[in-house]
DNA sequence: AATCAAGGTAACGTTAACGTCAACTAAATG
DNA sequence: CATTTAGTTGACGTTAACGTTACCTTGATT
């Protein structure tokens, strides 16, 4: 598959997410089992995330129900945490996600401001990334060259 | 600047700040403040650091005094924890830089093995940090278009 | 009826990464 | 000489993000 596909297709995929998140029609349903080994996390995490507001399932005889949005906003989660956001940046973040279309000319530029800025960040973050990349690589050579070398001495 | 010069820059940087952790020979020399003020960071912190066993500069009369490998292997420390690092994984970390040369077969195995693995972990990291950027673009450009919209109605 | 798996709250413990005093020292300066 | 200015080492406090019991509830199964 040439670049420009790829970069296509990761467009499409981030679409398709972003929608997901307005998608109330679906009728599937998860318990709290189900999701968390669906994303390798305890209980005690998922209650946790809870805790802190970052979801909200509903309740059947006290016990947690979600969603398939809810089950994206999870994913979310773990995505940015993965990247090192901690859980009171994410919930902020989360915002960003579902409120796209009914919003007023305040809140529009709201997201569109705080989505600049997390952009931004990223951006940073990624070049981070890039820059120790790059030496690792160059270590990584240089090991590689000098053990060819001491296997040429033999 | 063309794409292809960007890169072998990068490159070029990635080669001269894996070379400035050998350098032995510069006399430059700092106290705690300057290299805190330099980088940012608290006096706590950064004698934090040295309790963890990341850094260990020479004393003169009590007194830290940090070379310029010393100031080098901050600036490591500081990006590895931007990326999201613990201080924890730094350390091993850390110990990639500025041994490439003398190490036997043994090592320098080692090190490509290491670096290996920390390259592909970055590369996974930028993969989510490359998803998260493209939802946050199409969320901004969503918005920012719903907001035209509404400009036009007027 | 009894057990069991899945779920719930409450509360204490833990690790990481510092912040925040407190009390002291060594060198430079008016 | 007195003081101001870096710098030092403890030692305790704090926040985040859970882990870890401990102890109840409920719907399903044998």
């Amino acid at each position: 598959m040439p670049a420009v596909d790829k970069q296509a297709d990761t467009l499409t995929d981030a679409q398709a997410f972003v929608d997901s998140h307005r998608d109330e029609a679906t009728t599937e349903l998860f318990g709290i089992t189900e999701l968390c080994r669906e994303h390798g996390i305890t209980l005690r995490a998922l209650r946790f995330y809870e805790d802190k507001g970052l979801l909200s399932p509903r309740r059947i005889n006290g016990a947690r129900v979600y969603t398939r949005r809810d089950r994206a906003r999870l994913t979310l989660i773990l995505r940015a945490k993965a990247i090192g956001s901690p859980l009171s940046e994410i919930k902020r973040y989360l915002d960003l996600y579902g409120d796209q279309g009914e919003g007023r000319a305040q809140q529009l530029s709201y997201v569109i401001e705080r989505t600049d800025t997390e952009i931004a960040e990223l951006e940073k973050k990624r070049a981070h990334i890039d820059a120790t990349l790059a030496e690792l690589r160059v270590i990584n050579a240089t090991c590689r060259s000098h053990l060819n070398a001491q296997k040429a001495a033999d």
